[in-house]
DNA sequence: ATGGTGGTCAAACCA
């Protein structure tokens, strides 16, 4: 079984590129983040079409995830619960759902913008709320893993340069502290080869020529508990979906298992 | 050089 993650960056302006990947990598699973779009407006037909069942959830403008599966979508989850409200709303950063063998949540955790800024706590108290949402499945014997974009770089070295991260989010001790505690509930990362270069980096800004002079970060990451990391026989980041025009400014992290 | 790209939705905000 092929399960990746991808933040599309808007599945709508993505749809081209989204559609070739699909046919290209045919990951039996896909978690995306950052649909831009309304559940309703998702692009079920062309998606449908490749043989994928979907589940949305997104609400507008901003955030929205989605899961789709060629094995099977039951028990589907829309939200996190337990989880912060940002400006009184509850954002559409997560859903759930079982496919085939495996339970898999596909989650768009909080930029968290500064140190000092509201969005940094929230963004902490998000990743404390996932961990108390995920630990019965975490813990469990089912194949299970949390995949998205999780917004923290685990090390220094998931960053092209550390010393330009002084003071900013996505590396603080704070956010890495949380990963860990994630971690606590029964989780561990599944580390992704690199196809160039030596960290598999998953997200290029688009401003100064970012994939071009590879000044990226590791910023999204799978998660999984031992029966699903025990299947775990490969697992890459495709940057070549980074590559060329109409990409999303995240690559897909991909897990191949022996399920 | 204090911006720079790209998304949404049509001005400003988000990443």
């Amino acid at each position: 079984m092929r399960v990746a993650t991808w933040n599309i960056n808007s599945v709508g302006a993505r749809l081209p590129r989204m559609l070739e990947w699909l046919e290209g990598a045919a990951p039996d699973v896909l978690c995306l983040q950052e649909l831009k779009c309304t559940a309703d407006a998702f692009p079920y037909e062309a998606v449908e079409a490749l043989g994928y069942q979907v589940a949305a959830h997104g609400d507008g403008r901003w955030n929205g995830v989605a899961i789709l599966s060629k094995v099977g979508l039951e028990d589907v989850v829309r939200g996190l619960e337990g989880g912060p409200e940002y400006e009184g709303v509850q954002e559409t950063r997560a859903i759930s759902a079982t496919c085939g063998s495996v339970r898999v949540w596909s989650v768009y955790v909080p930029n968290g913008r500064e140190l000092v800024h509201a969005h940094y706590a929230y963004k902490l108290e998000w990743l404390t709320a996932l961990k108390a949402a995920v630990a019965f499945d975490a813990a469990g014997e089912r194949p299970f893993a949390v995949l998205g974009d999780f917004n923290v770089a685990p090390t220094d070295k998931d960053v092209w340069d550390i010393t330009l991260f002084e003071g900013a989010t996505h590396v603080s001790e704070a956010e890495r502290t949380a990963l860990v505690e994630l971690g606590k509930a029964g989780l561990e990362e599944v580390m992704p080869r690199a196809l160039k270069y030596d960290v598999p980096f998953t997200f290029w800004d688009y401003r100064n020529l970012g994939f071009q002079k590879n000044k990226g970060m590791r910023i999204d990451l799978v998660m999984g508990n031992p029966a699903f990391n025990a299947a775990v026989k490969d697992s890459y980041v495709d940057r070549e979906a980074r590559r060329g025009k109409g990409t999303s400014d995240h690559a897909p992290v991909v897990v191949d298992l022996d399920l």
